[in-house]
DNA sequence: CCCGCTAGGTTGTACATACATCTAATCGGC
DNA sequence: GCCGATTAGATGTATGTACAACCTAGCGGG
């Protein structure tokens, strides 16, 4: 019997392609998160950025690009839409290149709204995964982030 | 000393969410799977399709939907796009509502040339997250596909 | 002090993704 | 065999993502 070389790979890439099922846990992930911050209309990219800004205190577009692991390119066109949305603003440095990030009034604001509504989806997504998967996966992905 | 909720709130979403940590990975290992296969003018989201459409023989759009959770907006244009690359083609059924997809003769041949190619963002990649989150994470991933 | 470099950002283009809405085809009850 | 309900897909609009190419403002050597 002869073997089917495209069927192979394709079996292949389903039982051991990372980035698959990678994306596919992204895609649903990403699904329950914005389900619940949809009421707020903020979507857990927007709301991972304005949290990043507050917890990198001072940080500029190039800074997030590095702790956020994004493309800048994609951080520019996301905290110019942010700007135009009233959430965050562009502060000038003392002394060095760039700019700040800082949330306006409105932003802080929004960021305190939205607390419960993460809080939810973070159960939503921990009895979708089952707490083990949820606590292994946060674990597994700690020394990934910064 | 007062409480600062909206750093309470970043440092929380840090160090908590789990949205956050999976999409950081997925753009990453997007990154890696995307850079080893643009040499054939594939991204891994499409590969990801041409298997799909081998592995699951006469599969309609309906169907890669839930295989592969994806939208069917999403779908749809996806397959648009590789439709007029010549990589697919969609057959009509004998029985039953829509349209069966299976690859072209220069899909086939695209997805044979592009093995190589793959297997060495597979190298790529465990070696950037370390062998033991590689096999860990495709572990934990195994029960959430289908 | 000036001029070249380089780091920081923006813009052009394309793909991936989703939600809402619409169209079309099929299925099933009668 | 028709007609209402359901399903399969397509389209409009918006966001998120990246790469390549470009622009520009500070930095630093001389």
């Amino acid at each position: 019997m002869k073997r089917d070389e495209p069927t192979d790979f394709a079996r292949l890439m389903a039982s051991e392609c990372l980035a698959v099922r990678v994306r596919r846990l992204g895609r649903v992930i990403t699904r329950v998160y914005d389900a619940a911050l949809a009421p707020h209309g903020v979507t857990i990219a927007q709301l991972n950025l304005l949290t990043a800004i507050v917890a990198a205190d001072g940080a500029r577009p190039t800074d997030l690009v590095r702790i956020l692991d994004v493309e800048k390119s994609t951080l520019s066109r996301d905290l110019q839409r942010m700007e135009h949305l009233g959430w965050i603003r562009f502060d000038p440095r003392q002394s060095g290149r760039g700019r700040s990030i800082s949330l306006t009034p409105a932003g802080t604001r929004l960021l305190l709204q939205i607390r419960p509504a993460w809080e939810k989806a973070q159960e939503t997504a921990r009895s979708q995964l089952g707490r083990g998967a949820f606590a292994g996966l946060r674990k597994l992905l700690q020394p990934i982030g910064p």
